[in-house]
RNA sequence: GCCCUUAUAGUUUAAUGGUUAGAACGUAGCUUUUUCGUAGCUUCGGCGAGAGUUCAAUUCUCUCUAAGGGUACCA
């Protein structure tokens, strides 16, 4: 047992079975801030990480370096745990004008400063069966030699008989017997539930009370030798010395076991507090099977047959797609979406980041489902938009909710656009970008790397209309293409070429002739060109600029003009105009007789 | 089925035993802008139902309804 006890002790367990989940990182996100929270009061509060690896079928180790990952990306950082080692993102709010992911320091989280590892539970099988042992010799726990199927069985008819099947020790057990037995048979140890109601009192429900006819001779060692996660989530919080587990609201029938288990172990019972859950926003849960289910009612409603993608042959497609349940591996599903043009819904952490969003958004964001400062600005407006900072600084948990939240993407996309438009510089916005493209863009990093200077007034060009880093792509996706390699939008060429007095296809030459003028090819010449164009035609800036704008685009949306035009080569520009001008001289249909 | 939890606009939520229940996202519209976007203004929209306590209930109590969680050798 330590020494030194802090005096607040918050943990996050994940089972390393995939990505973090959004759900998951909010549960983090409150633990961290509950722990910040105290040191921001001068009390050593921490937070600490633990791998609940015990289900040795489903776990993985680059699942759990995948959320240690995410976690750290998230800027939700643990004093003691698992050793991580990297650089950790800003908090959004906090960006200066020099970031950039390689400016930033390496940064080491994790260790085991009070000696009360290891962190994965794999690791402290010893732990685990020296408590074991306390119980069954104080006859608390025995051994049970029922089959899986006996059990099912069991549960069968007692659902038969309408009532709750309840498992308890025999009347006649033989405790000798049964050790005896157990040296030599497969079996699993059970917890002896006192006879007694269990009252659960939580931070945020209250008090609440589990009648005994409830509450079960639970399995806490299974055949395989491994605790269940309700004797390895007891031992371990007790030995890390945890003083306040912050759960998911599932977990609050499983707390009533902990605490009659805490008991039986002579261990302080920690606070307890549960949140509400996250769901979608029709109401179902919020799965990683939700992207299945998305991808397969988009081929459905395309009626495609047969797989999109190569890597993928038609029977594994053909079974996937007939079964609800069947999952495809990350990669092919993301295949099969990139093919169909499909946005897959986010539900990891790390599809949140894929899909351009920044940590500091995200935490502010999860921190309101379920939580919030109950505070107000000067205008009388509720605060809801903050840092990390202000989160450990304000987190309490009887400001927690009790009642379920939906996850509400449009109002995720809000703030992440207005932290992208509002609170960034263009040279942060830069960095972000380029940062984020190095990892899910490759297209966009190469064209960055190749000028530094029109990167930067790529990011001046899309930052503000911006919503997220990847469709940020979409605002300057014209530079990225071959001068002839767009259509135009028939609709914008009627309008701004075709029609009007003068008609737009009409301004182009003299502006042509402008532009190739300018020697230096940069945004504020080019804006000046363009607007003494329009001013000596004595015609208004929009019958200049959206002529020019499809020339250049295709269509009569783009980023303010000097900025467009300043992403191409002067030779592009020119092109681009002759093009059209090209495509405009052709007779074309009704256009031409209006 | 049984146990547990919850219930304020479409969503996240604030406040409150007593005149018009406040905000944010969203909706619709207007204004500014070379387009888009941004910004500003306006608009729409809420106490799940029924009893009870009380002079008075969205607020306290009960019932119902609905939603969610649990009911594993998953966590």
């Amino acid at each position: 047992m330590p020494d030194h006890q802090p005096a607040l002790i918050t943990r996050f367990a994940p089972s390393p079975t995939g990505h973090l989940h959004i759900g998951g990182a909010r549960t983090a996100l409150f633990c961290w801030a509950l722990a910040h929270n105290a040191k921001r009061n001068d009390a050593d509060g921490r937070f600490l990480l633990r791998i609940e690896d015990t289900d040795q079928a489903r776990s993985s180790e680059d699942a759990a370096k995948g959320i240690l990952e995410d976690l750290a990306w998230l800027g939700i950082t643990w004093d003691e745990g698992p050793h991580w080692v990297g650089r950790l993102s800003e908090p959004s709010a906090s960006f200066s004008s020099d970031v950039g992911s390689e400016s930033r320091p390496t940064q080491t989280l994790g260790g085991d400063p009070r000696n009360v590892g290891p962190f994965n539970q794999s690791q402290r099988m010893d732990l685990y069966a020296e408590h074991l042992q306390r119980l069954i010799d104080a006859d608390l726990a025995y051994p049970a030699f029922d089959t899986p199927d006996e059990l099912a069985a069991m549960r069968k008819a007692a659902e038969a008989e309408k009532r709750s099947f309840i498992y308890r020790r025999a009347d006649d057990y033989n405790r000798d017997a049964a050790l005896e037995r157990a040296m030599t048979e497969p079996h699993v140890i059970r917890f002896r539930m006192p006879p007694e109601p269990v009252t659960v009192s939580d931070d945020v429900l209250g008090e609440v009370t589990f009648p005994y006819e409830e509450l079960d001779d639970l399995v806490i060692r299974k055949a395989d030798g491994f605790p269940t996660y309700h004797f390895a989530v007891v031992v371990d919080d007790a030995l890390m010395g945890v003083t306040h587990v912050l759960r998911g609201q599932e977990h609050l029938n499983n707390s009533p076991r902990h605490v009659a288990l805490q008991r039986a172990l002579g261990f302080e019972s920690p606070r307890f507090a549960h949140m509400p859950l996250i769901f979608n926003i029709d109401g179902t849960k919020m799965s990683k099977r939700d992207k299945d289910k998305a991808a397969k009612k988009a081929i459905r409603d395309a009626k495609l047959d047969n797989s999109p993608v190569e890597a993928i042959d038609n029977d594994t497609f053909a079974t996937w797609l007939k079964d609800k349940a069947r999952q495809l591996p990350r990669e092919q599903l993301g295949a099969i979406a990139t093919a169909i043009d499909l946005q897959l819904p986010e539900i990891d952490v790390e599809d949140f980041r894929a899909a351009g969003y920044l940590p500091g958004v995200i935490c502010n964001f999860i921190a309101l489902l379920g939580w919030n400062p109950g505070l107000k600005d000067a205008e009388g407006h509720d605060v809801e938009r903050f840092d990390m900072d202000f989160l450990a600084e304000k987190f309490s948990v009887d400001r927690i909710g009790k009642s379920n939240a939906k996850f509400d993407r449009d109002k995720l996309l809000a703030f992440n656009a207005h932290t992208l438009q509002h609170d960034l510089t263009d040279e942060a916005f830069a960095a972000e970008w380029l940062a984020w493209a190095q990892r899910f863009d490759n297209e966009l990093a190469t064209w960055a790397n190749a000028d530094q200077t029109r990167w930067t007034r790529a990011a001046a060009a899309a930052r503000p209309r911006a919503k997220t880093l990847r469709d940020a792509h979409e605002a300057i996706a014209f530079a990225l293409i071959a001068d002839d390699a767009f259509d135009y939008d028939d609709k914008a060429v009627n309008k701004f070429l075709l029609k009007g007095e003068p008609a737009g296809k009409d301004v182009l030459p003299d502006l042509r002739a402008a532009l190739d003028a300018i020697d230096d090819w940069s945004p504020d010449p080019i804006d000046a060109a363009i607007a003494n164009r329009a001013e000596s035609r004595d015609l208004g800036m929009g019958k200049v600029a959206q002529p020019l704008r499809i020339a250049l685009t295709g269509a009569a949306v783009s980023p303010p003009l000097g900025l467009s035009l300043s992403l191409l080569a002067k030779q592009s520009v020119l092109a681009r105009i002759d093009r059209c001008a090209e495509a405009t001289a052709r007779p074309s249909n009704e256009a031409t007789k209006a």
